[in-house]
DNA sequence: CGAATCTGTCATAAG
DNA sequence: GACTTATGACAGATT
C-alpha cells in the first residue's frame, strides 16, 4: 500500500507536470475527492476518523517497504505531497488582466436574443382579464419558463435597457443603436474601466451603462412610435411593454416606479384593476431574488457569463451609473476585500475547477479561466460556504438593485421570491445562495443535483412575502439586529473573521501562494492543509499522515510534539534503522525519537556483540561521560536498558520489545539465559510494548483533542459566517420592506375610486394574497383577505 | 521550591 | 490461554 502511495504520487506529480507544461489542466483533487475514493485512499490515506493504527500488524505485514513515521525517509513522502500541493497550487495562478482583456473582447448579442426569448412573451399582461388571468399567464409563463428561469431572471438588465427582445423589432433596432457608443462614451468607458480593473470589472458593466444612457435616450421614441397602441393598453390593462419602460427608468435611478405612477396619474386616472396590475406587474415578486445585482457581482456574472460558449445573456447591472460611481466603487472594494476575507475561510475548495470543467457550456479553456475567477476559486461542493462567500459581496448593496428585483420584465418569469418569504433560517443558504448564484454560474442540470431544496415553488410568493406575520418577523429581525445583535454580534464577528486572517496567513505559506490577493484567495484551498485534512478525511486520524503533514506545514504543532523534539537526548530511542536485518522490526514505530543520531543506533547494534565488550564501553563511557556523544548515549539508556546490560542480555531491547513472537521466542531459545534473563528480557519486552503503546494512546488522545479543537474552529468560523450572512440578510429583508412600504404608499396616492377620490391609507390596505395585489378595508382585511370577489366590492366602496 | 508537564510503568480490559 | 493493544492511574523526571 505505501508502495502505491509513494510511487501513484510520485507518478501523478510528474504527470501533472507534464501536462501543466503543455497547458493542460489537470486537477489531481478532483479525482482525489470525487472521483477515485480507492485512488484518494491511497494517496491521502484512510479517512477514518479514530482509526486505532494497527501499527504492529502493519509493521509485520509489509515486509519490504517500512518507514519509520518520524524517519526522515519520510520526509521524501511528504516532499511528494508538498509538490503535489503545488502543483495543485499552479492551477491558481493567474493573470487576471489577461481575462479582462478576453470578456471585453468577446461580446455574443445571440446570447441575449436567445435567453429573453424565454422571458419576453410569457409576461405579456395585455389583456383586460381580472387578476385571476394575470395568475394565469403568470403560470404559463412559470411553466413556460420551467427549469430555465434561472437563466432568464439574470437577463433583467439587458432586457430592461431595451436590448433585444427577439418578439420586438423595436428594440432590436434599440440594441443596435445602443452598441454603436459615441466617442466620448468610449472614452468615459475607459476611464472608469481603469479605474475599476482591479476589481475585475469587465468593461461591459460601463458599456452597460452607456447602453443604458442609448436606451434612456431611444426612450422617447420608443414611447413616441408606441403612443397609439399604448393608450389602448393602459385601457385594456397594463402593458408589460409600458412598465418595462418605466422600470427603465427605474433601474437607472432607481427612483422610476414613482415616476411611472405618475406618468401614468397623469395619462388617465386609472381604474383600481389597472392600478392593481401595474403594481403587481411592478412587483414581480415571483422573481428570484436577484441579490446578486450588487456592483461586484454583477461584474463577476458579466465576465462569467459573457463567454463565448454560454448561452446566458449577459446581466448588466447599472451599478456604476454616473451618480454614484464613488461609493459604487467604495462598496465594491468592501465587497470584494469580504470576498477575499471569506476566501480564507473556505475549507474545501478544491472541486470547483472540475466543477466547471465539468459545465457543458463552460468546456473550453477561457471559459473556465473567467469562471473560476469570477467566483475567485470558489469551490462548488462546499455550497454554504461558496454561497455565502458569494453573497457576502452581493448582499450588503442589494438595496441599490431593487429596481431589478420589482423589474416588470421579470413579472411573468418564475416566482421564486418566494423562497424569500417561505425559507426559514435553516434553508437559507440554500434558497439564497445556491439559487442566485449557482444557477448562474451554472446550468441546471448542474444546479439540479446541489438545489433540489430551490426547485419547489410556492403558490404566491408576493403574498407570502407580505403578510403581516412576516412583516412581523422582519420587525422582529429588525429589532434584533438593530438592538444588541448588530453591536455585540457583530463585534464577535469582527473577532472572529480577524482570527481567521490567521488562517489566512497560513495559508500564504503555500509556496505557490504569493501575497497577492488575486491569486492567494484561489490558491488559500489547495494550502490550507489543516482545515482540508479535516474536512476530508473527517478528522487527522491517528496515522503517520497526521503527525507528519502536522508538521510540514507547521500549522498542527499547537502544543504537538515539539517538546519531544527537543528532548531527544534524553529520552530513550528504538531506532528502528538498527532493524534491516529484520525488515518486519523497520516500519512504523512510535517514539518520539526518531532525529536520534544513527551513532546510537550503532552503539545499539554493539551490544548485540560480545558482552564483554559491551560492559568495557559501558564502563567507557561511565568514564567519559563528560563526552558528548557518549554521556548522550548514556542518558539515553533507559533503566531496562541497564538492566539488560548488566544482566548481560545479548540482544538489544528494541529487538526483545519488536520481535515477533515466534522469533523472539527462537531467539530465547538460541540463547541459554537463566532464569533472571528470561524474566528480565520478558518484563523489558512487556513494559517496552507497553510504553510504545502509552506513546500511541496519548499520541492519540492528543490528535483527538486537537481535531476536537479544530472542529470547534471551523464550527465558530460557520457560525461567524451565517451570522453574517444573517445581517446582510436580514439588511435586504428591511429594504424590502421599506420599498413595498414606498411602493404602496405611491399606489395609494394613484388609486382612485369611481368617484374620483384616492382610497385612505388608513381605511383601506394593500392585501398581497395568492391572487394577487387587493384593496381592502382595513377593518375586513384580517377576515377576508382572499376573497377574489373582494376587490369588486372594495372597487364599489 | 512548587506547579505543570512529560514519560515510563503497572494494572486491567479487550481483542 | 498466550499475546498484543489500549487506557487509566500513578510516580518519577524534567521544565
Amino acid at each position: 500500500m505505501l508502495y502505491l502511495k509513494k510511487y501513484f504520487t510520485e507518478g501523478l506529480i510528474q504527470f501533472t507536470i507534464l501536462l501543466s507544461l503543455i497547458g493542460v489542466r489537470v486537477d489531481l483533487d478532483t479525482y482525489l475527492n470525487n472521483q477515485l475514493p480507492p485512488l484518494r485512499e491511497i494517496i491521502l490515506g484512510p479517512s477514518s476518523a479514530y482509526t486505532q493504527t494497527q501499527f504492529h500488524n502493519l509493521r509485520n505485514t509489509l515486509d519490504g517497504y517500512g518507514i519509520h513515521p518520524k524517519s526522515v525517509d519520510l520526509d521524501h513522502f511528504f516532499a511528494t505531497r508538498r509538490l503535489l500541493n503545488q502543483v495543485r497550487s499552479l492551477d491558481h495562478l493567474r493573470v487576471p488582466s489577461t481575462e479582462l482583456s478576453a470578456w471585453l473582447v468577446h461580446r455574443d448579442p445571440e446570447t441575449v436574443v436567445s435567453a429573453t426569448s424565454q422571458s419576453g412573451p410569457s409576461i405579456a399582461l395585455d389583456n383586460g382579464g381580472s387578476l385571476e388571468d394575470v395568475n394565469n399567464s403568470e403560470a404559463s409563463a412559470m411553466r413556460g419558463a420551467g427549469g430555465t428561469s434561472e437563466t432568464t431572471y439574470s437577463l433583467s438588465g439587458e432586457d430592461s435597457l431595451g436590448a433585444v427582445a427577439p418578439e420586438d423589432s423595436q428594440e432590436q433596432g434599440e440594441r443596435e443603436s445602443s452598441d454603436d457608443l459615441s466617442k466620448e462614451d468610449i472614452d468615459l468607458i475607459d476611464i472608469l474601466w481603469r479605474q475599476d480593473i482591479d476589481l475585475v470589472a469587465g468593461r461591459e458593466v460601463f458599456n452597460y451603462s452607456s447602453r443604458q444612457k442609448d436606451s434612456e435616450a431611444d426612450k422617447p421614441n420608443e414611447e413616441n412610435e408606441e403612443a397609439g397602441g399604448r393608450e389602448e393598453s393602459w385601457r385594456n390593462g397594463l402593458n408589460l411593454r409600458a412598465v418595462h419602460s418605466l422600470t427603465h427608468v427605474d433601474r437607472e435611478t432607481g427612483e422610476s416606479i414613482p415616476e411611472e405612477l405618475t406618468s401614468l396619474g397623469a395619462q388617465t386616472s386609472l381604474s383600481l384593476q389597472e392600478c392593481l396590475r401595474l403594481l403587481e406587474a411592478t412587483f414581480p415578486f415571483g422573481e428570484e431574488p436577484e441579490f446578486q445585482a450588487t456592483a461586484p457581482t454583477s461584474q463577476l456574472r458579466a465576465t462569467t457569463e459573457e463567454t463565448p460558449s454560454t448561452s446566458q445573456g449577459i446581466p448588466l447591472q447599472p451599478t456604476l451609473s454616473q451618480t454614484d460611481t464613488p461609493l459604487d466603487l467604495e462598496q465594491q472594494w468592501q465587497d470584494i476585500m469580504s470576498i477575499m476575507e471569506l476566501q480564507d475561510m473556505e475549507v474545501n475548495n478544491t472541486a470547483v475547477n472540475a466543477t466547471i470543467n465539468n459545465d457543458p457550456n463552460n468546456n473550453n479553456a477561457s471559459t473556465t479561466e473567467s469562471a473560476t475567477v469570477g467566483n475567485f476559486g470558489l469551490p462548488r461542493s462546499t455550497l454554504i460556504n461558496q454561497d455565502v462567500s458569494l453573497q457576502q459581496a452581493l448582499l450588503p448593496s442589494c438595496g441599490q438593485d431593487f429596481p431589478t428585483l420589482f423589474n416588470p420584465e421579470l413579472g411573468g418569469q418564475q416566482p421564486t421570491l418566494v423562497r424569500l418569504s417561505s425559507s426559514n433560517s435553516s434553508n437559507i443558504n440554500s434558497t439564497f445562495g445556491a439559487t442566485n448564484l449557482t444557477g448562474i454560474f451554472f446550468p441546471p442540470p448542474l444546479n439540479s443535483t446541489t438545489n433540489v431544496t430551490t426547485t419547489p415553488v410556492l403558490p404566491d410568493p408576493f403574498s407570502s412575502l407580505l403578510e403581516e406575520s412576516m412583516l412581523d418577523e422582519i420587525s422582529l429581525l429588525d429589532l434584533a439586529m438593530e438592538e444588541g445583535f448588530s453591536q455585540a454580534q457583530a463585534s464577535q464577528l469582527e473577532d472572529e473573521l480577524d482570527s481567521d486572517s490567521g488562517l489566512s496567513l497560513d495559508s500564504s505559506h503555500s509556496p505557490a501562494s504569493p501575497s497577492n490577493s488575486e491569486t492567494s484567495c484561489s490558491s488559500a484551498a489547495s494550502s490550507s492543509s489543516t482545515s482540508a485534512t479535516f474536512s476530508e478525511e473527517g478528522a487527522v486520524g491517528y496515522s503517520t499522515d497526521s503527525e507528519a503533514a502536522t508538521a510540514e506545514t507547521e500549522e498542527g504543532a499547537v502544543g504537538g510534539y515539539q517538546p519531544e523534539y527537543s528532548k531527544l537526548c534524553r529520552m530513550s530511542y528504538q531506532d528502528p534503522s538498527q532493524f534491516h536485518g529484520v525488515p518486519q522490526l523497520e516500519s512504523v514505530n512510535h517514539n518520539h525519537t526518531y532525529n536520534l543520531p544513527l551513532a546510537s543506533s550503532f552503539s545499539e547494534r554493539s551490544q548485540l556483540s560480545t558482552s564483554s565488550s559491551k560492559k568495557g564501553r559501558d564502563k567507557q563511557m561511565q568514564q567519559t561521560k563528560l563526552q558528548p556523544p557518549q554521556d548522550c548515549i548514556d542518558r539515553q539508556s533507559s533503566r531496562d536498558e541497564r538492566r539488560a546490560r548488566a544482566m548481560d542480555i545479548p540482544f538489544s531491547n528494541e529487538i526483545i520489545i519488536n520481535l515477533p513472537v515466534e522469533e523472539f521466542n527462537e531467539l530465547l531459545a538460541k540463547h541459554h539465559l537463566n532464569e533472571d534473563q528470561l524474566s528480565l528480557i520478558r518484563d523489558i519486552r512487556r513494559r517496552g510494548k507497553n510504553k510504545m503503546a502509552a506513546q500511541n494512546c496519548r499520541k492519540r488522545k492528543l490528535d483527538t483533542i486537537l481535531n476536537l479543537e479544530q472542529g470547534v474552529q471551523d464550527l465558530q468560523r460557520e457560525k461567524s459566517q451565517l451570522l453574517k450572512e444573517k445581517i446582510e440578510y436580514m439588511k435586504c429583508i428591511r429594504q424590502t420592506k421599506q420599498k413595498v412600504q414606498s411602493l404602496s404608499q405611491e399606489l395609494f396616492a394613484q388609486l382612485r375610486n369611481e368617484e374620483g377620490r384616492p382610497y385612505s391609507a388608513n381605511e383601506y390596505s394593500l392585501q398581497f394574497g395568492p391572487d394577487g395585489v387587493v384593496l381592502m378595508p382595513r377593518n375586513m382585511s384580517t377576515e377576508q383577505s382572499n376573497k377574489p370577489d373582494k376587490k369588486q366590492k372594495d372597487k364599489k366602496k
